[in-house]
DNA sequence: TATTGACTTCGAGTTACTCGAAGGTGCTAT
DNA sequence: ATAGCACCTTCGAGTAACTCGAAGTCAATA
């Protein structure tokens, strides 16, 4: 069992994000200890962990939850669940790809500054891709 | 040249982000044709390219507008916005980690419904990392 | 006993969009 | 030429998802 801030750490999210998704009941089943305390179980974790996956594929809380509300109602609705996820699988591969993308853009940033500090000048390095900071060394 | 619409497809956000952008003043010397319409040469959309990674790893348009006035101040500011695109680059490839774990997590549980559907019982499945659903299935 | 610290609820504030109204401009079709 | 259309513009209001802090409860420790 675990408090708040325990399951924050776990999943890396705020507490007051756990807050405010089991305030918003995306947690199903919470439990409470005598003092009202949030007390996430193994299963709560995982639900967290599937709203926060889920989250971060770009899904509304309100789409979220109408998925959760699927899972609570069993069985017969399973296909539903499953286009949702497979919707969600695309974006998610999109996303990765981005992200791919995004890493390989900053490091060679990152990297052009690193030669740059080093003391190559500028018409040594690759020009086409650095046209935007050529304007941005110099000043224009 | 390109029209903030066509900036917008080609880079994949709303023609109302670019707006917004601009207005914030992230685009050095953008462009106007002579009815006050958004004109996007090739290093105005590099501009924009830069934004949005940065804008993708997490960074606020307030600091990324930071970064965009030390590279207008040139060639002094090197050091500083290596030291920021390190940051970014260590934040892009966490993200990147995050991205490839939640298109895994989000393939097997399509995967999982895929067999479901097919007719697999729960009893079949790989039970542990699947407690989230047992609830879900089985209508807790 | 007093302080510390983690929890609670609640409500206001913030960021980054997101949308739509109101209006201008230029192209084409009747 | 004039009507319609598809763009663009600015501006201001609205929204989602946090994000923060105040005020209060409770239990353990010094």
């Amino acid at each position: 069992m675990y408090t708040v801030k325990e399951a924050a750490e776990l999943l890396n999210l705020t507490d007051h994000t756990i807050r405010y998704y089991t305030d918003k009941e995306l947690i199903p089943n919470l439990k409470r200890d005598q003092h009202n305390n949030r007390l996430f179980d193994k299963e709560s974790l995982n639900w967290l962990l599937c709203v926060k996956h889920l989250r971060q594929c770009g899904m509304s809380l309100e789409d979220i939850k109408t998925y959760v509300n699927l899972c609570l109602k069993g069985d017969s609705t399973v296909k539903q669940r499953y286009n949702i996820m497979r919707k969600q699988q695309a974006r998610a591969l999109a996303q990765l790809e981005e992200a791919r993308q995004r890493a390989a853009y900053i490091e060679e940033k990152a990297n052009h500054y690193f030669d740059f500090i080093r003391g190559k000048l500028p018409d040594e390095l690759d020009s086409e891709k650095w046209d935007i900071t050529k304007g941005a060394c110099k000043e224009t």
